[in-house]
DNA sequence: TCTGGGGTCCTAGGACCC
DNA sequence: TCTGGGGTCCTAGGACCC
């Protein structure tokens, strides 16, 4: 496809990414870092899921175990902390907002990233426009943004990735007016394709084809059959033709909390509190919806990577005779389920619950004989939620989640909440 | 020994994303 | 010793029904 065409497609879409998004939070609050190799290891922290420009210059990859790599990270003097989702989570808030100054049509991807449609805008200002709006999020936010636009969102992709990878200055590249789009496509390889993964990539590969114009110009219809629908509409996306639309934001379909403990749980106790604790907080997810749940899913596992140890995972299912987003019910399925699956011995690493079936509470439907959550039931738990968003999570628990946690993860070394706790605020001499 | 055909619904598992 | 957490979508295959 010309490039004279490309521009002309109607659609206009943007990706929004923050550059090195926990990085970039974490600096904000500590100037002094902005020159140190800069990491952020995992809840637990057990390995590196973000990392400054120099880290990654360095080679470290995402998703690297810290404790095989402390020694380089040492002699690199760099600065690793644990995450501090409760930053990233109000610096997001703060640069979404920004955007949402820019279009009414939003839509939030991810705590980084977001796509906005920036059809209405004329090809010749668009440019200008997408400036305007990575200078003034860094202005307003202090957290530097890169814009990809294109006319489909697999492109926005990859102008996104190419707008990182140049460094452009003004953090803007837009396709339709990059000098050709074959060429661009060259340099794209096809597992950094938006939604082309390491398995599909090395199928890829092994059939020849190797790069986004390489993909782009594969038949879609055979390329459907040998794959799926899925890369059919990749195909057609990177032709320019929109497949993959822009979804409002739906209530989720599952909601899963689960968490590695901090030490390794061999007894049936603990294992209970944690299960209760993570049925507690998806119930809040939940109700924050405004949805009932059908099921409840309970799973526990070991560690995953000592071959010396037997390895054993293990989930089961509770369904409720009438849908439910009450806490306590849904605790005491989970405790239930849980003794169905627990063996005495394995040394656990990991809970969680996932709720199923979800549901809009006003579409559900009275039966005859089982009871939906009653009137009282739901007021308890609506007073619990707002007692907890007034003074803090965990003001007030249930006792089955345990008072003290001896499991709970590890942090030892997360940041202050700046901008969310009063006794966290950054001081100005 | 031989034992239909087609539709629908549900679930498990695979692949991907950030 | 130590290896994240939370999602979505698609497909294949089994159960069940007529």
């Amino acid at each position: 496809m010309s490039l004279e065409k490309l521009s002309k497609t109607s659609q206009q879409i943007a990706l929004v990414d923050c550059n090195n998004f926990y990085a970039s939070c974490e600096r904000i609050f500590k100037p002094k870092w902005a020159k140190r190799p800069l990491g952020i290891l995992s809840n637990n922290d057990g390995c590196i899921v973000a990392r400054s420009n120099e880290l990654k210059e360095a080679g470290i990859p995402m998703g690297a175990p810290y404790f095989q790599i402390r020694d380089q990270l040492d002699e690199m003097k760099a600065v690793i902390v644990s995450s501090n989702y409760t930053l990233y989570g109000n610096m997001s808030a703060r640069v979404m907002n920004t955007l949402g100054q820019f279009t009414p049509e939003i839509e939030v991807y991810s705590i980084d990233e977001a796509w906005l449609d920036l059809s209405g805008f004329c090809h010749l200002s668009l440019d200008a426009y997408a400036r305007e709006i990575a200078a003034t999020t860094l202005r307003h936010t202090g957290i530097p943004v890169s814009v990809g636009i294109g006319p489909t969102r697999v492109l926005a992709k990859i102008a996104n990735r190419v707008c990182k990878k140049r460094k452009i200055p003004g953090r803007v590249f837009n396709l339709g007016s990059a000098e050709s789009l074959d060429h661009v496509l060259e340099t794209i390889e096809v597992q950094d394709i938006w939604g082309i993964g390491r398995r599909l990539s090395k199928k890829l590969r092994a059939s020849g084809i190797h790069t986004a114009k390489n993909l782009r110009d594969a038949d879609p219809d055979s390329m459907r059959r040998q794959y799926s629908v899925v890369m059919q509409r990749i195909i057609m996306e990177l032709r320019g033709v929109p497949c993959i639309g822009v979804e409002e934001i739906q209530p989720k379909k599952q909601i899963i909390s689960s968490r590695s403990f901090g030490e390794r749980v061999v007894e049936l106790e603990p294992l209970l509190q944690s299960v209760a604790m993570h049925s507690t907080k998806a119930a809040e997810k939940l109700r924050s919806q405004n949805s009932v749940c059908g099921a409840i899913q309970v799973s526990i596992r070991t560690g995953r990577h000592n071959p010396d140890e037997e390895y054993y995972s293990q989930s089961a299912l509770a369904k409720f005779a009438m849908p439910t987003a009450d806490t306590r019910k849904l605790i005491n399925a989970a405790g239930q389920v849980l003794r169905r699956i627990y063996r005495k011995g394995p040394r656990y690493a990991k809970a969680g619950v996932m709720l199923l079936n979800i549901s809009q509470d006003n579409a559900m439907q009275g039966h005859l004989f089982q009871e939906r959550d009653s009137e009282k039931a739901i007021a308890l738990m609506n007073t619990v939620d707002q007692l907890n968003r007034l003074y803090g999570r965990r003001a007030v628990f249930f006792a089955s989640e345990g008072c003290t946690q001896q499991w709970a993860m590890r942090r030892q070394q997360c940041t202050p909440a700046y901008t969310t706790r009063w006794d966290d605020l950054p001081v100005v001499r």
